[in-house]
DNA sequence: TAGACAGGAA
DNA sequence: TGAAATCCTGTCTA
């Protein structure tokens, strides 16, 4: 396809002045402009047929991290649009592409650090800021100040809520050193080498060498192997590890995977979790430890881990659920190299801003709908069935107070009978029901005689039912929140939401990723979400999936007219979508 | 001394 | 917006 540089009335994007972007679904170029926009823009809005992103200060920092630059943003907008681009976003794209790197913080001596601004008015600026007084130090010429080394993660915090990133070029500890490398093949006997993203993805980390190699966010989908990354940057960095994870399922997973793919023995790693607290060369350890205290106003009892060794390297699981607390210590250990893996950079708090002061700018991502053309994950369809409720129920919702509605909704028992008819149209592959009232999977799991399992399930039980279904003994499983902790529930090819949190977009993402590891055969998986049709379940499920949207799946949307109508003989999305 | 379980936290 | 799962610690039991 010839891609035009200027505005044209059949592009798909309107580029608006309060910085938000409409982009057209159904235009030809949609998939285009959305792969553009993912660079620089993050997705607010996901309705049927118009998207809307908005173009933020962060977001363009972050591209700028990835070697974007204002020109071609800039050039990128212009392109897809339909209309001429309101002359201030472009100016505005420009400063705050413009504001990326005129802050420089270096190193002075053991002790002290050195900020300096592009030029006099910004240093002029920094003098006078209230907030920043605590932490600035001497004016050492007319663009400099130095820095307590100690201040340096709340210093860059301060500032870029002022509205000005940093770049932290002061280095970082070496660490303890520690040899470690990959195995060509792994301990289980297979051959194993990292791909070559994931190589590209460590590369990107440690490039730069003393003063810049050293800090930042991964972002990969769920099933990348984001595992993989973060034992390639070990090897890479060749010093002690603190692991941070998000429990001891993935702590664990962790130190098998460490273990069978890299050159670490046993007595290596150390496990440091409520049961144990080994301390070794690697340690993996809970975000859940370091935020423990006695009570309310009491000390954190095991931030002391973060200085029993010399660490040369900091890797942050899941950054997007890092707790307030680990950040407040992170503030603190901004000498040592930090890595952030995600699937998501998104946090429903909003602490993105926090993330990237404290761990570092987004390194390196690949859209996920690459990924999928490449085979590294499942393609997936998503479908919202959205099925009515009877006339009994919609009383019952139209009465009850709106705290209670969202419930009433989820738990319309007419879902059963389309969780049934899906489980009997995929019966030659593996299927989770996943809802998140306990009430509501039991009573499914009953109905549908198969098992369920729940937070109160023991581990020995979750264990043995787990077996079975890899084995294919058991077709299908119903279970509850755990779909989105448990990481050593196994992989399957369906999933079937029948009851979701209200609007969270990190949840849809983690259970979809419960079906993204790459299927043998058509490498084919489907997600169905069962709403009740014109109630708050149904706005709801508009929100949870804005990020999937983002990385590129589209929703099918499926509405019965009558509540005990099944599902059309051959449903659009048994067919792949293109 | 391991395992089970209750209670609190976020 | 509300419900559920998890983790950590301390205590009790065998």
């Amino acid at each position: 396809m010839t891609q035009s540089l200027e505005p044209h009335p059949d592009n798909p994007l309107i580029v608006q002045g309060d910085h938000t972007v409409l982009l057209e679904v159904d235009n030809p170029r949609y998939t285009l402009a959305r792969d553009a926009l993912a660079r620089f823009a993050e997705l607010v809005k996901s309705p049927e047929h118009v998207h809307t992103y908005r173009i933020t200060p962060l977001s363009i920092w972050n591209a700028c991290a990835a070697g974007q630059t204002a020109d071609r943003i800039v050039e990128a907008l212009r392109g897809l649009s339909k209309y001429p681009l309101p002359g201030h976003v472009a100016t505005s794209v420009r400063d705050s592409a413009a504001r990326y790197g005129c802050l420089k913080l270096s190193r002075h001596d053991d002790a002290t650090l050195c900020l300096a601004a592009r030029d006099l008015p910004l240093a002029e600026e920094l003098a006078h800021q209230r907030a920043l007084l605590p932490l600035l130090g001497e004016r050492v010429g007319s663009l400099e100040f130095l820095v307590a080394a100690a201040n340096r993660g709340r210093l860059k915090q301060t500032l870029i809520k002022l509205g000005f990133p940093t770049e932290d070029l002061a280095g970082y500890v070496a660490g303890d050193a520690f040899a470690m490398a990959l195995r060509a093949v792994s301990r289980g006997g297979h051959p194993f080498a990292p791909r070559d993203y994931q190589r590209e993805a460590a590369g990107v980390f440690h490039a730069g060498g003393e003063v810049r190699g050293g800090s930042g966010v991964i972002v990969l989908p769920c099933g990348a192997g984001k595992t993989i990354v973060g034992m390639a940057c070990m090897a890479e960095v060749q010093a002690s590890a603190l692991i941070l994870a998000t429990n001891v399922t993935a702590a664990r997973q962790w130190r098998e995977e460490l273990l069978d793919k890299t050159t670490l023995r046993e007595e290596d790693i150390g496990e440091y979790t409520g049961n144990t607290k080994e301390v070794r060369p690697v340690t993996i350890a809970t975000y859940q430890i370091l935020t423990h205290r006695r009570n309310q106003t009491a000390e954190f009892t095991h931030f002391a881990l973060f200085d029993e060794r010399n660490w040369g390297l900091i890797i942050y699981d899941e950054v997007h659920l890092l707790p307030a607390p680990v950040f407040q210590i992170t503030a603190t250990l901004q000498a040592r190299r930090r890595l952030g893996l995600t699937a998501t950079l998104v946090r429903e708090d909003g602490k993105e801003d926090d993330v990237f002061a404290l761990i570092g700018p987004k390194k390196y991502d690949v859209p996920w709908k690459e990924m999928e053309k490449q085979g590294w994950i499942a393609t997936a369809t998503c479908t919202e069935i959205r099925l009515p409720m009877t006339e009994t129920r919609r009383m019952e919702y139209a009465v009850a107070e709106a705290r209670h509605k969202f419930r009433i909704a989820s738990e319309n028992p007419d879902k059963l009978r389309l969780v049934r008819q899906l489980i009997d149209r995929h019966r030659d592959v593996p299927v989770l029901v996943i809802g998140m009232y306990v009430d509501q999977v039991r009573s499914f799991a009953e109905e549908l005689n198969l098992p369920l399992l729940t937070g109160a399930t023991t581990q020995r039980k979750r264990d043995e039912v787990y077996e079975r279904f890899r084995h294919g003994d058991l077709r299908a499983l119903v279970v509850s929140k755990i779909a989105n902790f448990s990481v050593d529930l196994p992989d399957a090819a369906v999933a079937i939401q029948v009851s979701g949190m209200f609007g969270s977009r990190q949840e849809e993402a983690q259970r979809l990723g419960r079906i993204l590891r790459p299927k043998p055969g058509d490498n084919q998986a489907h997600f169905y979400s069962i709403v009740s049709r014109d109630t708050v379940e149904q706005d709801f499920a508009l929100k949870r999936q804005l990020f999937l949207c983002e990385q590129g799946y589209e929703y099918r949307i499926l509405t019965l007219d009558r509540p005990g109508e099944l599902l059309p003989a051959k449903a659009g999305s048994l067919s792949p979508t293109s």
